[in-house]
DNA sequence: CTTGGCACTCTGGACACGCGAGTGCTAGGG
DNA sequence: CCCTAGCACTCGCGTGTCCAGAGTGCCAAG
């Protein structure tokens, strides 16, 4: 009964702030959500999560604002994702339901969560680790140079140029092509390296060695330089919050072109939620210690392909922009499948 | 005698506005600059300036700041760009001589340009229309989708899915990649639809709508959908100025978000000089009316194959900048053709 | 044409002050 | 035991005033 209170006092707080953005004081509260009690129970019950470190306030005679802590009691509130409206989904559907190709639907969906969301938008490609090989092709391009594609199940394409110590007869070339495929197609990429291993094998002698130091290099360029690649977007939307707020954007945008920050905020998924909130200091990265990172993965619910996410401050609408990540993540799951 | 001195008080005023970023006062001119007159004579040269709008002050005892029209002044009078440093060049060098391919070359030439001039670097990739095929790759990805990948003798790899009506035998897609790349290999990118049209003839009556089915996404995958590409990086740099500046970053922020934007400012070069700089409202762009431009273009020198260069506040230090641009610019041609 | 001098203007920082929002505490009522 | 009302207290913030300092414009003399 009481506890009850307190939650929904938190909860009015934290609404009330991200409304706003100015610390909120008892009376106002009572105003706005009609709890039926006075202010000053309002205050006691204010002191008590005070005391327990959901909130804070700035000075003495100031409106309190919800701490890292009170975020994360708020969200976990936030059982069950509330759905888009139907117009919304509608318009979400269209927009991505015109891509062509993988670049445009990656483009496409980081554009539309920035704009649905007002913030920084992240989608991350497939990853390679989780992609299996559908296609290798190895097309030379000059004489001691191959380019290497390799194209995945998920629609992604990754190429890579090649550099032979002496040119490979058309022969060879086609010959190792055709191995090579029979190799590796259908198999996870994890087990590229494990298929290329025997390959050089049933050559000519004279053949064999320079199939096998292209092979070293089609395997470090598919060990050694694994790309995740993570698209990005709305960086616009940073501009306006720092209007208002005395929340610096430079070390946000410094850490935002990090390739391996990005990759990080959208590494670890929980398990349990199809969406995860990691708020303030949760996400321990340089430069986000004052922003929150709502993630969701996309591809197969049970095994994810990747994932994406937007990254906003601590005091944004968690159930908006949650359910938003989580409509978009299955849009692109649905397209995604479809191609 | 007295045109010179004028040009000399415009130049000081640029420079140490552009140092300090405060408006400059006679006296403080005369002492830095040892300019041999008094601080009177300063102010009317000041005046004479300001009449003629190369300067302007923001209130009636501020001290002076350059106009647009100062700046270009200026930096007209910046004949020869200086070059840098051997130390510099030495870095410079070795940073983008490790790169392994063009997406790398790209990557590292945004970043080192960021750094070097603190602020936010631009690099147009190999501008298809001025490069020539080297390879066409017809792939089948499954029944009724190819992938064609086009290989540019610039480095550039563009692919594109293509779907199908029917399944294409092997020996029908083999013939056509054999044709298809006799037809445009070493063919400018814009020859490229003419040299498609008679493909189909000589296939089999049964084949050849297929093929022209086929040719015909080829075509439409190669000319509408051509995409110029452009990296962006250290947009970081640009909260750095905010902070002591009442230059709004969001609308910086929200242009440089779109690749239309970015390719205006990246597209017209100047002819005469290795260097374009382009000054406030000089580049007509919603939300670059208070940013400069520099840009240069790389490739062969006579005929660039695209550009690449930085944005950042027309209070920068113009003299350094173009310096670097022309530098990072000729370093990546040189690069490119090793490549 | 340059220079020194002088009056004038305007910004920005320092200081004081009062309003109002908000708190914490305590005593009383259900 | 919990809620409520009241009251004194605390600060932040906005306003107003003032002053110093920097800078200008103009004028008269060299």
């Amino acid at each position: 009964m009481l506890e009850d209170r307190r939650l929904a006092v938190l909860r009015a707080i934290v609404e009330d702030y991200v409304a706003t953005h100015e610390p909120v004081g008892s009376k106002a509260l009572v105003e706005r959500h009609h709890l039926g009690v006075s202010p000053a129970t309002i205050r006691n019950d204010m002191a008590a999560l005070e005391e327990e470190g959901y909130i804070t306030h700035p000075h003495t005679s100031a409106g309190r604002i919800p701490t890292d802590r009170g975020y994360r009691l708020f969200v976990d509130q936030i059982s069950n994702v509330k759905p888009m409206s139907a117009p919304e989904r509608k318009a979400i559907e269209r927009f991505l339901g015109d891509a062509v190709d993988l670049d445009d639907v990656m483009g496409r969906t980081v554009r539309l969560l920035a704009q649905i969301t007002q913030q920084v938008a992240l989608v991350q490609y497939p990853s390679l680790e989780r992609s299996s090989v559908r296609h290798v092709e190895l097309i030379a391009v000059s004489d001691t140079r191959l380019m290497l594609v390799v194209i995945m199940d998920t629609g992604r394409v990754e190429q890579r140029v090649i550099e032979c110590a002496a040119p490979l007869s058309e022969q060879v070339l086609g010959d190792l092509r055709a191995r090579l495929n029979a190799a590796v197609a259908q198999k996870p990429f994890a087990f590229v390296s494990d298929a290329l291993k025997d390959l050089d094998k049933g050559f000519d002698a004279n053949d064999q060695r320079l199939v096998q130091a292209v092979m070293a290099a089609v395997l470090e360029a598919v060990t050694e330089r694994i790309e995740e690649r993570v698209v990005l977007g709305g960086t616009a939307h940073l501009a306006r919050y720092q209007q208002s707020f005395p929340m610096a954007i430079q070390p946000v945008l410094e850490a935002l072109e990090e390739q391996v920050v990005l990759l990080r905020l959208l590494g670890e998924l929980s398990i349990e939620s199809p969406v995860t909130v990691r708020i303030g200091q949760e996400n321990d990265v340089h430069g986000l210690e004052s922003t929150s990172v709502v993630t969701a993965g996309y591809g197969r619910t049970d095994e994810p392909v990747a994932s994406l996410g937007v990254v906003g401050p601590t005091h944004m609408d968690y159930a908006g922009t949650m359910s938003a990540v989580h409509a978009v993540a299955q849009y692109v799951s649905k397209i995604l499948k479809g191609q």
